[in-house]
DNA sequence: GTCAACGTTTTTGTATACAAGAATATGAAT
DNA sequence: ATTCATATTCTTGTATACAAAAACGTTGAC
């Protein structure tokens, strides 16, 4: 494996805007980060160009690289493209996933309920990230499945606050029922609705998300 | 603007893959491209890396960096969620579009039209990308526009080769004109189908993408 | 006091130098 | 002759040095 230190320091970056060590609209200077990572600025320059390419951070030539939080327009869009891409996945996945998959797909839906049960947050989210890639997996189309990590993984921090909501834990899992049922009688329409209506941001949730938005993260 | 060097090779680079001169799985060796583009490696490093997160090179850790041309499975699969995208564009748009939008589309619609009467397929070409544009824009959702034209970017090459087909300049007309309509009576679903249909990569249009593939570009 | 022009400083972009890991070649032993 | 060990070379990754552009501050004119 032996990752290069370019990429370690891209992600714990990552992680200190996730985090909001780094708000929204600073600055990251290069020396200062050289020598808050004790490298040369080579590698973090490399780090800082994985960021913008990820969108992360925005660059602006001769003039440095700053950090962009998605406002909440743009929030609201991309759980609206997610929505949209987790659905043709569970649309896709329909027709073509397999009986041990879906025994999978339950097996994970148990644990994500013993997760609810004990309260355990932490164990819920894991569970529940698990049950969303063994639908994109099970789409049939690796393309899309890449394409849906990469969005759910620059949406991780701000879903993270949605689950904080009362009661959303035990009807997000009633959720997840309704979709493998869907999904075992071969409904796709039904299915991508249900999953649609799962991930999309509306009602309530809305209104907490935005509420969350000004720390920005976690 | 001033973009930097490193992006000006960045975007040679991607011409030089996509007509071929850099073959699938051919080594891009920096001090080579250091002396062809008359620079540093630096920048050249700085081009890969780009490259590298666009998917159309793969970086190897400590080996290099190799051209990865999408073989046919992942073509299809990149098609399919073109397709799917579009889709949801449309269905969006139906709802979302304004009166002068729908008198673009059908302005670049006619551009398009005179296009195929004179046999001129660059302009064909360039009214078509014109007319999937718009189409992303009314969307409404501007990171969902974003997507759409970075995959249709990365498709370009092979969607070119799909043009020659015989007869398929008007059919594709006609599949536009029926897009329109669905918009105008603001059927969402009917425009997403028809759409759909028109992105996706099937019966002559499959065979003849993939007898295209061995020189894998234009 | 405000604004503009000039010079200084800071910071990015590029080139070069150096270090370390991988590929390759060389040679000895079986 | 083949294979394994070792040395050499090549290439990538990182550090440093330099150049150019932008930000900043100072000074002077009005």
């Amino acid at each position: 494996m032996e990752r290069k230190r370019a990429d370690i320091i891209a992600d714990e970056l990552e992680g200190l805007i996730f985090d909001g060590t780094f708000a929204d609209g600073e600055r990251l200077d290069e020396v200062q980060l050289s020598e808050r990572f004790a490298v040369s600025r080579t590698p973090i320059r490399e780090a800082l160009q994985r960021l913008a390419q990820s969108g992360l951070v925005e660059q602006l030539p001769r003039r440095g690289v700053f950090v962009r939080q998605p406002g909440p327009i743009e929030l609201i869009e991309m759980f609206e493209v997610m929505a949209e891409l987790e659905a043709t996945s569970a649309r896709f996945a329909a027709s073509r996933i397999s009986d041990d998959a879906l025994k999978e797909l339950n097996q994970t839906n148990a644990r994500c309920n013993a997760a609810v049960e004990a309260q355990d947050t932490d164990g819920y989210y894991r569970e529940n990230e698990q049950f969303h890639a063994l639908l994109y997996r099970q789409s049939g189309n690796r393309f899309l499945e890449q394409e849906c990590l990469r969005l759910q993984r620059r949406l991780q921090p701000f879903r993270r606050v949605q689950l904080r909501l009362r009661g959303r834990l035990r009807q997000s899992m009633a959720e997840h029922e309704r979709i493998v049922a869907a999904l075992e009688n071969g409904d796709g329409d039904t299915a991508a609705n249900e999953i649609r209506a799962h991930v999309a941001v509306q009602g309530e949730k809305f209104h907490h998300l935005m509420s969350s938005l000004k720390p920005a993260a976690e």
